[in-house]
DNA sequence: CTGAAAGCGCTAACAA
DNA sequence: TTGTTAGCGCTTTCAG
C-alpha cells in the first residue's frame, strides 16, 4: 500500500536493518551516528513512511493490544465502563478493542476465539452467562484474562468486581431504618451470580431486622421483554400486596421503569413508596431524589482491571490470579 | 503459542498448503478427495487449531476489519451508534473495533494512523473539530471511510448524516404553532458544523414566522462545564427575558439539565414553557412528555455507513463518494 | 558503525 | 490429488 521500510532504506542507501533500529528509538544504544539518526528520522517522516504493525507484530509475537468484551455497549453501565477502560489502557501504552456480546453465550465464545487468534494480548471480559468452554480454555493455556463486574466464583481466575450482597444489604438496611416493612424486591437476569448476590443482601437484611420475606413482593422480570412485562407484574404486585412501603431495585432501568410505570399509573410514588437501587442512570437523582443508591466505582473498577491484566500479561508464566472486590458509594 | 498449521500437518503428515486450503474451505475447489478433507477438518479440531490471524491477515493483505471512532462511548448516542454498527458489521463478516477519541482532535489524528498502522479495511468516523490532516490523508491515499453523524460539508467524502437544519426547523415550528414568540436557544459546541446547521433551523423558523431573532434568547454553552455553566445561564437568562415561553434544545443533555434546573428552582416548567429537542434520551419522555422531539435514525445510519464502507473498500480504485442524508422522525 | 539473512505463521502461484 | 517455495513487512541475531 503505502511506503515501506525498505522504501526508506533505499531512499539513504542503507539497510532495511538499519532504519529499523533507528526508527524503533534503539538508535543510540546501538551506536550510530547522531547524523544517521537524524537523516534516517527526517526522511522516514517526510516519505510519510508508517510501519505496518501486523508485520511488526507478527515479528515481535507481540499485539500492544488488549480487548474489553462487554455485554451491551448501547447500556449505560458498560458504555462507562468501555470508556474507563479505554482510558486506562490508553494511558498505559496500549490500544483497546471493544466488543459487545450483546448478553449472547454463544457470540462471546466466538468473540473470545476471535479476539485470541487476532494475537491481542490479554481480555478484560464481563461475561454473560453460562458461556464456560473459552474460559477454561484460556485459563488451561496460561492466557492472560481479567473479569470485570461479574465473575465465575468457582474459577480460579483474575477479577474486579463490587461488592454486591454487602451494598445490596446496606441500601435495604436503610429502608427498614426508614421504616419500611413491605419492602418489594424488583430483580432481573436471575440466572447471574451477581444479581442472585444482590437478591441475598435483600434477604438478609429483612432477615436480620426479623422481618418474613415475602415471595409474593418478590418480582422477577425477563430481561428480554422487561419493559413490557413490567406493567403487568407492578400491577400484580400493587392489587397483590397493597400494603407494598418500599422498593429496592437490583439494577438501574428496573428502577427508572417502575417510576414511568407509576407516572403513567398517576401514583404519587414519592409520598407513598421509599426506594433504594442498586446503581444508577441519568435523571434518577432527578425523578427520585430520595432513593438511595449504590454508586459502582465504574472509573475504578476500570482502572484495576487494566492494570491486573498488564500484570498478567508481563508475568509470563509463575503469575497467580488476583481477586478485587471493590466497595460501593451509598448515595443517600 | 498454541498449536501451528505447521503441526497439524505433520500430525498427518501432509503439507502446510494441502492443510491451508482445506481449512479455508477451497478443499473440494481444489479437488481434494473427500476423505483427506474430513481427516484434516477433524484433526485440526481436535488438536484446537485456530490460525493466527496476524500472519494471515499479513499474507491476503486484508484484515477484514472495520475501525469506528466516536467523540465518546460514554454517550448514549455515540453508543447506540456503536451498537448499530458493530451489528451491521458483524452481519457482513467483518471485525469491528471501536475507539473512543474524547473529542480530542489530536486523539482521533492519533487513532487514524493507529488504526490504519494496524491495516484496518476502513474507518466510520464521527470527527471531532477541526482535525484535518488526517483525513485529508486518507483521501490522497485513497483509504476507504466514511463519516457519520458529522462531516466536513467542504469534501468529497462518504457520509451518512441527518438533515439538521431541516428537523430543527420543523419542531421549532411547532412550538410557534402552538402559540411561542420568545423561544430561547440553548445550545452547545457551536463551533461544530452540525450544530450551527441546527442552530439555523431555529433562526430560519423564526424568521418565516415573522418573528425576530432576539440574541438575549440565545445561550452557548461550553460543553466541558456545561452541567454548571447551564445554571448560571439560565437564571440570567430568566432575568434578562421573563417572557420566555419556549425552549429550543441542540441537543438531548441540555434539555436533561435545564428540565433539572427547573425542578431544582421549583419552577413549573410544564405549565410555563413549551420544549423541543433535537435528539432524545432516557426519561426526557417522563419529565417532559409534551416536548417536540427528533428521533435520530441511529440504526439506520450504522447500517448505511457500514454498507457504504464495505461498498468503497470492495471498489478497490473507481470509487465515487455517496453521500446520503436522512430524515428524522419527529415525534409529538 | 552497518549489512545480510533468517524467521514470525500463513497463503497461493507453480510444479509434480 | 498433493507438495515446494516464495513471499507478506518487520525485527534481530550474527557477521563484518
Amino acid at each position: 500500500m503505502g511506503v515501506l521500510l525498505k522504501d526508506v532504506a533505499k531512499a539513504l542507501n542503507l539497510s532495511k536493518a538499519t532504519v529499523s533500529w533507528i526508527l524503533s528509538g534503539k538508535g543510540d544504544e546501538k551506536g550510530f551516528s547522531e547524523a544517521t539518526i537524524k537523516l534516517v528520522k527526517e526522511t522516514a517522516a517526510k516519505m510519510g513512511y508508517s510501519p505496518n504493525l501486523l508485520a511488526r507484530s507478527l515479528s515481535l509475537g507481540t499485539t500492544h493490544t488488549v480487548a474489553l468484551i462487554i455485554p451491551a455497549i448501547g447500556d449505560t453501565f458498560y458504555s462507562q465502563m468501555a470508556q474507563a477502560v479505554e482510558k486506562q489502557a490508553h494511558q498505559r501504552g496500549y490500544t483497546l478493542i471493544i466488543s459487545s456480546s450483546e448478553s449472547n453465550a454463544d457470540k462471546e465464545r466466538r468473540l473470545i476465539s476471535a479476539l485470541r487468534a487476532q494475537q491481542v494480548d490479554g481480555l478484560i471480559i464481563a461475561p454473560s452467562k453460562g458461556e464456560d468452554s473459552a474460559i477454561r480454555r484460556m485459563i488451561k493455556d496460561h492466557y492472560p484474562f481479567v473479569f470485570i463486574d461479574r465473575y465465575y466464583p468457582e474459577l480460579e481466575t483474575n477479577y474486579v468486581i463490587v461488592d454486591n450482597e454487602g451494598s445490596s444489604r446496606e441500601i435495604v438496611q436503610r429502608l427498614i431504618g426508614d421504616g419500611c416493612r413491605r419492602i418489594a424486591l424488583m430483580t432481573t437476569d436471575t440466572h447471574l451470580y451477581v444479581m442472585s448476590r444482590r437478591t441475598n443482601g435483600y434477604l438478609a437484611a429483612l432477615k436480620e431486622a426479623g422481618i418474613d420475606v415475602d415471595p409474593s413482593l418478590c418480582v422477577g422480570l425477563d430481561r428480554a421483554r422487561y419493559r413490557e412485562a413490567i406493567v403487568e407484574e407492578l400491577d400484580a404486585l400493587l392489587a397483590r400486596c397493597p400494603d407494598v412501603d418500599g422498593f429496592f431495585f437490583s439494577t438501574h432501568y428496573l428502577a427508572l421503569e417502575t417510576i414511568r410505570y407509576f407516572i403513567k399509573r398517576g401514583i404519587d410514588y414519592r409520598k407513598r413508596f421509599r426506594f433504594a437501587c442498586f446503581h444508577t442512570t441519568a435523571a434518577l437523582d432527578i425523578l427520585a431524589p430520595e432513593m438511595y443508591v449504590t454508586l459502582m466505582p465504574i472509573e475504578k473498577m476500570g482502572t484495576m482491571a487494566v492494570d491486573i491484566l498488564l500484570d498478567n500479561i508481563a508475568s509470563k508464566e509463575d503469575y497467580r490470579p488476583q481477586g478485587v472486590v471493590l466497595e460501593n458509594t451509598i448515595l443517600s
